[in-house]
DNA sequence: TCTGGGGTCCTAGGACCC
DNA sequence: TCTGGGGTCCTAGGACCC
């Protein structure tokens, strides 16, 4: 049996914990550039307040109800769920972090009539400990612990934040409530096309063949499902030691960019970014792209940008970020069109691999090991002392193309200066 | 005025090889 | 008159996830 542990309305629940007041109040979080809605309470769902809803078109009920409101608080974030997945894997022995608030874990050897129990144990000592509040599925396939998931959050009081879907009963009961858009896997475009089929919940998908799903489903994607669905399980628990083969940084910026040079800053930060979690993870990239959107003057349609991108396949993979800043400014002139309103840009290091395996050739020797070191020095000042203590000069000091962030909390857990205070 | 950011996996189709 | 078949590798793009 495997479990999934998700918690509940991740980043707001997260801002409440410094500020209790807010219990069972409506609370939201804003996605960057405070855009979109990205995580609401049960309160502010009960509002009718919309997932990735834009903030601007539900500001007046936000007022009218009186909605808590923050910027996102990546800092914040992502030392709470640091908190929450350590505390799982002290839990359980395998443990797949899935994302920011989710994990799956492997139950493998707990005795039926223990998981409701054990569940439960796994979500008060997550709750005690990191104070942010999560729902656990349990099943056969990782597919029907989400189905379980799902349903254990919406009906909290009735499951305890809690449900078991070991047996036939229990998981056709499950899947009956199920409608076919809320399964893990089936997106906008599959939803619609089951529905036309008059496949309407995942109890009338889980009914189909496997050879329907193939034909209907994407090819071996609809298999999968379909046979996850019936219990039989075929997306496994993932090695955790797996690195990423993508690694992206990409921003819409606060305000428009007109000028080359302003452009050019703010993709060299984004390069620095992105070649720091490229040697976290002790890694080289192979091959980089750069993309710019921008609208044009013509642009009559209010938000219908345009973007350009360029590739550059590496002469060796590297991790150093003045050498990927080297190859991607070329790229960058060539892209730039005077007059256009730049609205975003972003860097995609890709052909990731280990950075003891980079391949040299006749022309390109190693990297010097001082270099190396170098990048050891700024990425652990950095992490230290603060985001961007040190960076390169052609990443700009005035940035006043950044994000704006104009109703951020404090970092509590990360910054001597923003720690709580207690009278 | 105003709509995020960072990933994975799969498929189709082209280039190329023998 | 008549012009194969099978395989691999790579890339772009779509669908999906949170």
């Amino acid at each position: 049996m495997k479990a999934i542990v998700d918690c509940n309305s991740f980043y707001a629940s997260c801002e409440r914990l410094f500020k209790p007041a807010l219990n069972d109040k409506p609370v939201v979080v804003l996605s960057n550039n405070d855009g979109c809605i990205v995580s609401r309470t049960d309160e502010a769902k009960a509002l009718g307040i919309r997932m990735a809803g834009p903030y601007y078109q539900n500001k007046a009920e936000i007022l009218k109800n009186n909605v808590a409101v923050f910027s996102s608080n990546y800092h914040l974030y992502g030392d709470m769920s640091k908190r929450v997945m350590e505390t799982l894997r002290l839990l359980s022995p395998e443990v797949e972090v899935y994302s920011v608030d989710e994990s799956f874990l492997d139950l493998t050897g707990i005795a039926s009539e223990q998981l409701h129990a054990y569940a439960l144990f796994l979500k008060h000592t997550t709750e005690l400990w990191t104070g942010i509040p999560v729902s656990v599925g349990v099943a056969p396939t990782k597919v029907l612990s989400k189905v379980a998931n799902r349903l254990a959050k919406k009906d909290k009081k009735g499951t305890q934040g809690v449900m078991i879907l070991e047996t036939p009963e229990q998981q056709m009961e499950a899947l009956v409530k199920t409608a076919v858009e809320d399964i893990w896997g089936v997106g906008n475009a599959g939803a619609q096309k089951l529905r036309m089929f008059n496949i309407n919940t995942a109890w009338d998908l889980r009914n189909m063949s496997e050879a329907w799903a193939g034909k209907n489903l994407g090819g071996v994607v609809g298999i999968r499902l379909v046979k996850e669905l019936k219990g039989i399980p075929c997306i496994e628990m993932k090695d955790p030691l797996t690195t990423k083969k993508m690694i992206a940084t990409t921003r819409m910026f606060g305000r428009a960019v007109y000028q080359l040079h302003e452009l050019k800053e703010a993709v060299a930060t984004y390069i620095a970014r992105a070649a720091e979690k490229l040697r976290r993870q002790n890694s080289a990239a192979g091959a980089v792209s750069v993309f710019v959107v921008y609208n044009d003057n013509r642009a009559h349609q209010p938000y219908a940008p345009s973007s350009r991108s360029a590739y550059v396949t590496l002469p060796a993979a590297t991790y150093l970020t003045h050498v990927l800043i080297a190859h991607i400014m070329p790229l960058l002139d060539a892209l730039y069109k005077n007059g256009n309103k730049y609205i975003k840009a972003g860097v995609i290091l890709s052909n990731i691999v280990p950075c003891n395996m980079v391949q040299y050739n006749l022309f390109e020797q190693p990297e010097n090991p001082a270099l190396q070191k170098l990048m050891h020095t700024i990425d652990n000042l950095n992490f230290g002392m603060g985001t961007d203590i040190l960076k390169f000069a052609s990443a700009g000091t005035k940035k006043n193309w950044k994000m704006r962030q104009e109703l951020r909390s404090n970092r509590f857990t990360t910054k001597w200066d923003e720690l709580c205070l207690v009278k």
